[in-house]
DNA sequence: CTGAAAGCGCTTACAG
DNA sequence: CTGAAAGCGCTTACAG
């Protein structure tokens, strides 16, 4: 005789219920979900089915308030752009009821074991991973715990069926060198993000895309890869601006770049916008309040954020996933930074 | 015939140690843990007493790794500033192997009861309160359960016997303003913090005796307090600099706020600083970049943090404090931004 | 490879 | 006010 088994809700079967309707014991389920190896292939298939279907999670008994937590990892901490993301996590957790646990991998594209034995035993609702992703073998043991993952911005081509959120940053490229392009700028300097990221591959492209459309060609001299923060916008800023041919306007890769850039012309009394165009991106609140007040890429990072948690969110509630991938729009915001050129052609 | 009970060590008891050494029923202890009302209250006493000696703490059974988490509490995300929160606590945490749950009050300073049953269901090895602070009752709803609480600055004079980590702010305002007096100032406005909040009123004693020092009037219309962002340094800028005599200089409670005034200083065609002087406070990573760069104090804020964090770790340990109030110091930090007056006496 | 049995730490009616 | 007893969700030797 068999019994039914509806499902009552995500999280609440007990290894119990689990047993029950497979039709093993309560010591199967439990070696099942502890990894361990003496459990017949086609029973640990037909039992992890059988948790994914019910949304198993384990019981701490009484938790009346708390809906689980998530773990949100950075590659590592930076100050105003982490914060933007932290805000847009919060904002979504706060009214599901759901807990942050906050860590960094320190610079790390990959977090190390202890990291992942952290999160077996911790089990949260799922993990959002900020610039940083798997190994192969990470997704997998987390995918078998039944531990969803959702990627905010992608360091790197990943071909892994990873729900990513991120922003379209070829025709964020594109905007910005546009915008210059029709202020009459035709000496345009790149300071892009570190070259073995694809973000910054891809700014390129739309850079040297918005160049092609308009037959103007590309100084390979004057595009440059780094670091995102303010010392690179700086040091390349000053390489730049004391080139004989200097150029008459810099896209910078981030807003704190577009900072190092304002400092080293100020340093060579250049004059911004008359003299020296300049273009940051991100869009950080930071942007309104330098002098001049940046004309920027707004990239939505918070919105980012919240559309990436509410992904895990709903995953960890056993919700389908419309699409793997989302990118969010970029858009140009002019204020004080870029205007044309003090000699146009 | 009585057993003795060594501490095996922090968090070993269970609750039948603890029963066992007490000489009642696994029951009681329980009841006693969980709050309810049907323990007599010498009992309770006993229990707690033997609680705290063994610094109980609910055992989830396998937790290798991960040797428990922390609740660190926002009274508000604030960009830069609570980054640097961030960092100070990230950095003990992660060598102490302790996670952190991250939240925010939403501007309140006081948590909702929410929370609390939040923080009591979690029970984190303690909580860190960053400029918010627990009402009385909740303070000791959250000691009967043995979680340690450690408060990073404060809002207001607290006497409850709650460990504060801080910064000397009166020094900081005598710094700040002695500075300016010794270039040669004499009309110095002050931009501090919001009024009710204290370290802003220490900050203005800090300015009011470093006038007092040298004989000098402080004219009471270039006292204002206000938010401690960019926007209530650009607004109070604005005034204080279209006054029909202006301050040669201005002290501002932030360096977000000295970001506005520098905004404000640059519309009106002031240079900083030959024709103002501007000097923050904090010494964020970004006041090296603004233009010019800006003169501040240094508000150890990661030590601040860190040094919290560890109090808390070793209340969570058990290990007895020495001090319940540490005010680490501030220093002058000169840059660019300040000068002597143009028009000195 | 499987599961009955013992056990763990804890909580909750309920009888006194 | 106290605690014996039953029970919960889970894990772990260990016998087959």
């Amino acid at each position: 005789m068999t019994k039914s088994h509806p499902i009552a809700g995500p999280g609440s079967a007990t290894i119990a219920t689990i047993a029950d309707e497979v039709g093993v014991s309560v010591t199967t389920v439990s070696k099942v979900l502890n990894g361990r190896s003496d459990v017949a292939a086609d029973t640990r298939a037909r039992v992890e089915a059988s948790l994914e279907r019910h949304r198993y999670r384990r019981r701490s008994k009484r938790q009346p308030t708390g809906a689980g937590q998530i773990d949100l990892v950075f590659h590592e901490f930076n100050a105003a752009w982490s914060m933007e993301i932290i805000r847009g996590v919060e904002a979504v957790t706060a009214t599901a009821n759901v807990d942050v646990l906050l860590s960094q991998l320190g610079g790390d594209h990959r977090p190390a074991q202890p990291w992942l034995d952290g999160v077996l035993t911790r089990r949260p609702l799922g993990v959002l991973l900020v610039l940083c992703n798997l190994t192969e073998p990470q997704h997998q043991q987390l995918q078998r715990q039944l531990v969803p993952v959702v990627v905010v911005d992608t360091d790197s081509a990943t071909s892994a069926p990873v729900p990513t959120v991120g922003s379209n940053n070829w025709n964020g490229g594109l905007l910005a060198t546009r915008h210059l392009l029709e202020l009459g700028h035709r000496r345009i300097a790149l300071i892009s993000g570190p070259e073995d990221v694809l973000c910054s591959r891809a700014r390129a492209a739309g850079f040297q895309f918005a160049h092609d459309e308009v037959g103007v060609p590309v100084d390979p001299d004057l595009v440059r890869y780094g670091s995102f923060y303010v010392d690179a916008g700086y040091g390349h800023g000053m390489e730049l601006l004391t080139l004989p041919d200097r150029p008459t306007a810099i896209f910078a890769g981030s807003d704190m770049q577009a900072m190092g850039v304002l400092r080293a012309a100020w340093q060579l009394g250049l004059n911004v916008p008359r003299e020296l165009s300049v273009i940051g991106y991100d869009n950080l609140p930071v942007a309104a309040w330098t002098v001049p007040a940046l004309t920027t890429i707004n990239q939505p990072l918070r919105d980012m954020a919240g559309t990436a948690t509410q992904m895990l969110l709903d995953l960890a509630r056993g919700v389908g996933l419309s699409t793997s991938r989302v990118d969010l729009v970029t858009e140009l915001v002019v204020r004080e930074s870029t205007a044309p050129p003090a000699h146009p052609r």
